[in-house]
DNA sequence: GAAATGACTCAAC
DNA sequence: CGTTGAGCCATTT
């Protein structure tokens, strides 16, 4: 679906090392007010075969956000994202004021740039 | 095509 | 802080 590449397109900019929100993925991908449609999209998402690094995006909280019964990639998200240098405190969460991605308009345009391809390739 | 679902968020108690 | 309820809308059944 256009929405889900959207978003795909958007999660796809956030440079390692930096987490986004759901709300702010909603926002850049044009769907201002409606995060519940990332995390449905990243629900989606094949953990395993997309190129979408859907372990960058984490809830308002801070937190790691994940679907109930993924299979063993409970830990492995914040794993991941450790490995890219993201450190959680005692309460397991994240210091978003810190790692939070700033994306530029640049970078934004970049996704939405590659966005349009994707739609052409599909024409 | 109506009803249920979902990795969310925000505001109010 | 925690819990609760309302808002959101594409996808699935």
């Amino acid at each position: 679906m256009l929405t889900y590449e959207r978003i795909y397109a958007i999660v796809r900019q956030i440079p390692r090392g930096q987490v986004a929100t759901y709300g702010q993925v909603a926002e850049l991908a044009g769907l201002v007010g409606k995060p519940r449609l990332v995390g449905y999209a990243l629900y989606r998402v094949d953990t395993a075969t997309s190129d979408v690094p859907w372990q960058r995006v984490i809830n308002a909280k801070g937190e790691v956000s994940q679907s109930s019964l993924r299979n063993g990639s409970d830990y492995l998200q914040r794993a991941i994202l450790e490995d890219e240098g993201i450190a959680f405190d005692s309460q397991g969460r994240i210091n978003l004021n810190q790692y939070k991605w700033r994306p530029s308009d640049i970078v934004i345009e970049q996704a939405l740039a590659v966005f349009r391809e994707k739609l052409e390739e599909t024409t």
